[in-house]
Parts: structure tokens; C-alpha cells; sequence
DNA sequence: TCCGAAGTTCCGCTCTACGGAATTCATTTC
DNA sequence: GAAATGAATTCCGTAGAGCGGAACTTCGGA
């Protein structure tokens, strides 16, 4: 199982949740290897530009992780249509888009289009949020075979209620999309996209203060995400 | 020198290049490696979220490399406290804008604000391109006190002029600012963006397609840019 | 139903990676 | 400015991880 690939990977996992450069004994402590074992592991990503060494023999994620990462996700074909569609639905709705992808039972935050006066989010792209917590994790999950399953996996650890939440699914799946009010005056509004008859795997959101997102403000909003999540399927189809 | 940690990085960027899931037949041969190796490393690097399996048994990159990527990005200091420099140079200039980094002579799309009506670039964020070919890389380059050998060394292997790009360089340095027509038909300004004393790493460009950035008009987006470059040095100064 | 091409598993050998110890380097203290 | 401390780096003998050739299995097409 490749036991040097897996810490070396791990040691790049602890250099960037780091907000600061380690040095060397701490990485070695939490990767809980032996100093010359991290040390040598760590030459080996500093030559191939996965680490960097400061001034002063500290250690630090170095950018190429980030650079084949940012071509890994511009491969994906949901990606590659996104943008357009990202875009007229900010445009039409004047609010922050957030482009979502399952992963486990977990969302990851793909692509966000900020809006002008932008409200306090978590959701930095490139993070991974459980999806019973997101409007758009939920809307996948509704529409998924395996949504239920997923559920309850991802709110075991969390302890949320799950009848209520397996409730709360059918009704999104009833009426096309879901609520989030997981952060308190900030509600997001999200939505499945389907390729074909396939289970979804993206979902699309619209999130703003709560008080741009009154019930009876909803409609248009809800109206564009389901124009915009359709044609992105067409879109994918295509592909 | 850990062969099969090096190995196992050269399959995910293999992987990351390609548009769509490798056979591995074919993954082998294009790392140079035995069929067995290669299947056995994938396995570690599937087994870790950074590769995955089709149900056609073909191999594609997953999304952990992204996912950490993207942390590694987050926790840049510059990319922290981008965000509203980018936004509000974007809006009072109409244009698309972009935060470069240098790495070798290269410079790298750290970010990228679209304008409405958005020109063809090349220049996805996560890419790479000689600095000297940008706008934001001249700038960066004419104010470091390598820039003379970082340019050679990028300019040799694209058969630039160098007495040329070195004349360009020393203009951009009197002048404060470098244009880039690298691409026919737009038109890219760029400042380099420097904290404290030290020479500059990053830098901020707006492009538009040549007709909107005509000589008249590049006053006040030039004026835009250094404003802003500067009060980015100003806040880096203060983290 | 057979054939061929691809993926997967097996297994003995070799050399890679390991980690404890010695060494060098940097920083702090007296 | 010498000594002491703590960290990074290098060294090296050894064990077992990783290697790769070959056997086996699976799948798709003829």
C-alpha cells in the first residue's frame, strides 16, 4: 500500500491546513514520523514544487498542488459549462451562485460568483461542507436513489434528526428545491442538476441575507435556478 | 530520493492533463512504469480520494488533490486579502481582472474577476505562463533585482528578443506599469504588487479587448491599478 | 463460443526507504 | 564570546516495502 506515498501525502495534507510555516520536528510529530523519515519525504516534494523551504528552514505548501488541483477541476465537464450559466444566473438574480458537487455525503463548494454587498459565508471554494447542511447538498440528495442512505451517514456524526430530515427531503423532492437556513440571516436556495436520467451529482445555490429571500421574494429566484439547473443538464448531455 | 512517492505525483499529473479517464495500459506507458506498479499505485492513490476508478475500470484524477489545492491557495496571505482589492478594482474599471503570482520565471493565475463581456484568454487560473509573455509578469520582473536574469532565463527557450525585452523591462520600470499585446485584439495592463521592502512576488492586471484600452483611456485604469497595488502592499505589510 | 486484450493478483528478489545515532548549524544565555 | 541548548541535516546498517515478470481473471467483440 505504498506506505511512502501515503505519508508524503499526508505531510503535504498538515502543510496545507498550516496557516503558517512548520518546522520540521512539529510536521514530523503530526504526521508522527521520525525526523529523518520526514525530512527526506519532505526533499523529495521541495524538488518535485510541493513544499518550500523558508529562510529560516521552516517548511510550507508550495503552489504546485494547487496548480495540477486547479487543472484536475477545469477537466471536469460540469466545470467546463459552468461558467456561462454561473453567470446569467448571478446576473439575473443580483445574488451570490455557489456551484456544488457530491462527494461521499459531503459537498464540495466548486465555484462561487460573490455578490456586490456579500454576506459572512464558511463555504470558501474548495470546501467540503456535510450535505444535509447545505440548500443545495439537500436538493442532490432528494433526487438521489441512495439520497436517504447518504443522509443518514452524513448526520449520524452530527446528530441531527434524522426523520426529520428524511422529511424534510421528500418535501424538497416534492416542490424541486430546498431551504437552508444553517446559518442564521443568511438562507441559500438550491437545486439538483441531472444529466440525463442519471443521479445528480452537482447542485446549484443561491444564497443572501434572509431578508432579500422572503417567501414571497422566492419565486423568481427559484424560478432561475430551475431554468439554469435544466439547461446545464441539456448542456451536460451534450458533452 | 522516494521513487515511488515521485511516481505516484507523475501519475496525478498525467491524470490531471488528461480530459478524460486513462486506461491503465496507457497510464503506464505514460509514466514509463511496469503495469503492475502502476496498478498498485493507483490503487494507494484511489484509496486516498486522488484518483478514481469509472465503472469502465478506467482511471480519472479525483478531487482530493483540488480539495487540498485549494487550501493551500486560501492560506496564501496575498489570496486572503485579495478578495475586495480584486472586486473593487474590477468595479470601478469594468473590466476583467487578475492577481498573478511569480513562480520561477513563470507567473501563475491566482485569480480572475470576468467582466461581463469577457474576451478569449488563455489564462485559466491555475495556469502558467512565462512572465514575460504578461502583462503582470513584466511588472513583477522590471521590479526585482533577478528580473533581468528571470527574464533570460524564460525568454531563451521562446525565442524572444533579449536586448528587446530588456529595454521593454527598464521602460515598465520608469514608467510604473507594463502592456502585454500577446494576444491579438486584447489588451492587458499590469502593476506588480510588492510588500515592505522586499521585491515584489505578485501582480494585478485588468484586460479588455485593445478598442477599450485604447492610449486615451488607459489613464485612469493605469491610476486604478497602482492605487490598488499599493494599498495591497500596505495590507500585507500589516498581516 | 472462442479469442484477444485489458485489468488484476501473485510472489520471490532487490534495493528503497527506514530510523536511530552522529553531526552540523543556528540561537540563546551567561 | 564561549558554552549550552535545540533544531535541522546527514550517515549508514538493516528490514521489509516496492518492484516487475508471469500467471490468472475478466470482459468485449467476432
Amino acid at each position: 500500500m505504498d506506505r511512502a506515498v501515503a505519508r508524503a501525502i499526508s505531510l503535504i495534507e498538515i502543510l496545507a491546513r498550516a496557516p503558517e510555516p512548520m518546522r520540521l520536528t512539529d510536521l514530523a510529530k503530526a504526521a508522527d514520523l521520525q525526523k529523518s523519515t520526514a525530512h527526506r519525504l519532505l526533499t523529495t516534494l521541495t524538488a518535485l514544487g510541493h513544499a518550500r523551504q523558508t529562510d529560516s528552514g521552516r517548511y510550507a505548501a508550495d503552489l504546485r498542488t494547487w496548480e495540477i488541483g486547479a487543472q484536475i477541476a477545469a477537466n471536469l465537464p460540469i466545470k467546463k459549462i459552468a461558467a456561462g450559466f454561473l453567470f446569467s444566473l448571478h446576473r439575473t438574480t443580483g445574488e451570490t451562485v455557489s456551484l456544488t458537487l457530491l462527494s461521499g455525503s459531503d459537498v464540495l463548494y466548486l465555484e462561487k460568483i460573490i455578490a456586490p454587498r456579500p454576506v459572512q459565508f464558511r463555504s470558501r471554494v474548495g470546501s467540503r461542507i456535510p450535505a444535509p447542511l447545505t440548500a443545495s447538498g439537500k436538493a442532490i440528495l432528494a433526487r438521489r436513489p441512495d439520497g436517504a442512505d447518504l443522509a443518514r451517514r452524513a448526520a449520524a456524526p452530527l446528530d441531527l434528526d434524522i426523520p426529520a430530515l428524511e422529511a424534510e427531503l421528500s418535501e424538497v423532492r416534492a416542490r424541486g428545491y430546498a431551504l437552508s437556513g444553517y446559518s442564521p440571516g443568511v438562507l441559500s436556495i438550491g437545486v439538483a442538476v441531472a444529466a440525463g436520467g442519471a443521479a445528480p451529482v452537482a447542485g446549484l445555490s443561491v444564497s443572501a441575507p434572509a431578508d432579500r429571500l422572503a417567501v414571497d421574494d422566492r419565486l423568481p429566484v427559484v424560478d432561475a435556478l430551475l431554468e439554469t439547473a435544466a439547461r446545464m443538464g441539456e448542456a451536460l448531455d451534450r458533452t
